[in-house]
DNA sequence: AATCTTATTGTAAACGATTACATCTATTAA
DNA sequence: TTAATAGATGTAATCGTTTACAATAAGATT
């Protein structure tokens, strides 16, 4: 309805009228040429002639029109944002930090909202599309991607860089929270439901992922102060039968957390088996959390506000990410960055 | 740094290449005005030319470019947004029902931050006028007002409307939250800051934004099962020697409150001057609330996330009123909006 | 047959800026 | 004296679109 409306008056309504390059040229019955070379500061301007129209401009309050220069310059130095969602403070964070280096570098920022919806995310792509964006930050909906828009955008000469949420099926460069902070992030959101007996399934010893995500249980724990006991860890391997032989033991043991957080989601479909078998229920005996690509995106976010996470960062990265494929020729190579720096605890 | 870097190369970087109006124009070997007609659809231009147009237009995946119609109707169909942070989720959510609006009507919103800080808040409304934008969204910061800027804003033409946080030296449409509202946000405030013993000083029986605040009070008191004992409201009035004789009266029966919430600012100040003759210290013996323009809204924002605030239906109204400004001609009157939907205690 | 409509299309200017190229003047070199 | 050069400025095209006006051809009217 106001969408009809707003057309219908459009062409009824004058915008301000703003100064132009041709109001000063006039003024001073000299040629546009002229006034816009003595604006750029041109070597071949007479000096006498430059400090009249820098005067003149200064007199009328002249700005360069944005909109001509980018129809001029073929760039419509704007790029796309989508976004799952505003309610928490997390996306918002992150939106302060891309803004940061847009300012910086000049370049407008058009943000949309999916609303964790796959059919919004791709209305409002169209709609950056339609809107000429240079390139696109994302961070994908909950719903799942959408895959072959964001391939035909990229094959179309967009950039996509994805963060925080990212697309498992598109070659393109993403920012990521490491394996360390997604580890305490869902060992925190544990703490924070409410469980007491927290436990974790950790990986093969070997694995750096596996000490990585251990690392990150165990520095959630201390800071909340939650007793680490001798079986509080057990090792699970990859696979799903050490999920389930590890679960299997603490129910014969009759030691039963009321919350696993497992190394990945093999583990915790094998513990969850046992948890079935012996007639328990998940999450009302024992809770689960998995950590996959996707899963884990879920957990940490929104995430909790008590925690200190790096989203202005994460947003600033993504953004120099995208600005450089914007702007480099060849373009750069993609790249994933993982975000690594310390947590306070 | 990356500022320099980015106009360095602007040059060199082809954007996408995009189909127009001249290629269709010249597939079809006819003139660039009646593919232009053709695509708006017009009477004058032949069904059969008409149909090709659109084939060819939709096999060269023609989109019209928006900044050629931006310079072509001199109208940048963007209308900027000055909000104070992004941290709390009250603007976030605010941006969203702007955003709404905004879709709907076709304009593009141009969001920025200004940190709490006056000088930022300059920096920012330059940079909107830079840009062109229709009209401006704006939430004041806490440092205080840029009075002269707004009003030189809106008396070059681009209008201005004020929501939240509002000026309360400029003419101009404003949205903000009714007194009931506000008087609850401020009790909530008070018992989320952990005082028990909440009192309140009333204004006038006869006046309707004392019952309105007094409401409020009560039913903040309620939701959290907080007890209201005869003492607990006392009718104070609008001047500064009531605020003092109530909380006098009530030093005298050495029932002396944690926290009280006033009808007004001179009330507090009132109450204030007992409790320091009183020889004691606000706000660790006996915190103050009071409620002028500007306090309230510091207290109440950034809110409380667990109390459901029309922050949506905020960003919707100040959208729609900025809208009804920019298009409506003759510019209808300035209004301020007060939101009264109830609230779910 | 001459004139007038009507339908359809094309031409060209406009929006505000940039810039390759042309032009003109004044100075310098031969 | 003449040609070359440098300095300063103007002309006109361009970016993609719209639109007032002109132009054309066909059919209708007298």
């Amino acid at each position: 309805m106001s969408n009809i409306f707003s057309i219908f008056v459009s062409n009824l309504v004058a915008m301000k009228k703003y100064s132009t390059i041709k109001d000063i040229a006039n003024a001073l019955n000299i040629s546009t040429a002229t006034v816009s070379r003595a604006l750029a500061d041109r070597c071949d301007v007479n000096q006498e002639t430059k400090n009249k129209v820098l005067e003149e401009a200064k007199r009328q309050n002249y700005r360069p029109n944005p909109i001509a220069l980018r129809l001029q310059n073929k760039r419509s130095k704007t790029i796309g944002l989508v976004v799952p969602e505003f309610k928490s403070s997390f996306f918002p964070m992150v939106i302060a930090g891309i803004q940061k280096v847009m300012d910086e570098s000049g370049f407008q920022l058009l943000i949309t909202q999916s609303q964790e919806s796959m059919e919004v995310e791709r209305r409002n792509l169209k709609l950056l599309e339609n809107n000429m964006v240079e390139g696109i930050l994302i961070s994908i909906t909950r719903e799942g991607e959408n895959f072959d828009l964001y391939q035909e955008l990229i094959d179309s000469g967009i950039p996509l860089v994805f963060f925080n949420r990212v697309s498992t099926k598109v070659v393109a460069s993403k920012v990521v929270i490491d394996d360390y902070r997604r580890a305490f992030f869902a060992t925190e959101h544990l703490i924070y439901s409410g469980f007491k007996k927290i436990y974790h399934f950790s990986g093969p010893k070997n694995l750096i992922v596996s000490s990585e995500r251990k690392r990150g249980f165990v520095d959630a724990m201390k800071k909340h102060h939650f007793e680490i006991t001798d079986n509080s860890i057990m090792t699970a391997g990859v696979f799903m039968d050490k999920g389930f032989s590890a679960m299997q033991s603490l129910i014969d043991k009759n030691d039963i957390p009321e919350a696993v957080f497992c190394f990945n989601d093999p583990t915790a479909l094998g513990a969850l088996k046992a948890i079935k078998e012996a007639g328990l229920k998940c999450p009302e005996d024992v809770a689960l959390v998995g950590f996959s690509e996707t899963e884990i995106a879920q957990l940490v976010d929104p995430p909790l506000t008590s925690v200190e996470q790096p989203t202005f960062e994460m947003g600033e990265t993504a953004a120099r990410l995208l600005l450089k494929q914007i702007t480099q020729t060849p373009p750069p190579e993609v790249e994933t960055i993982c975000l690594l720096e310390k947590l306070n605890i």
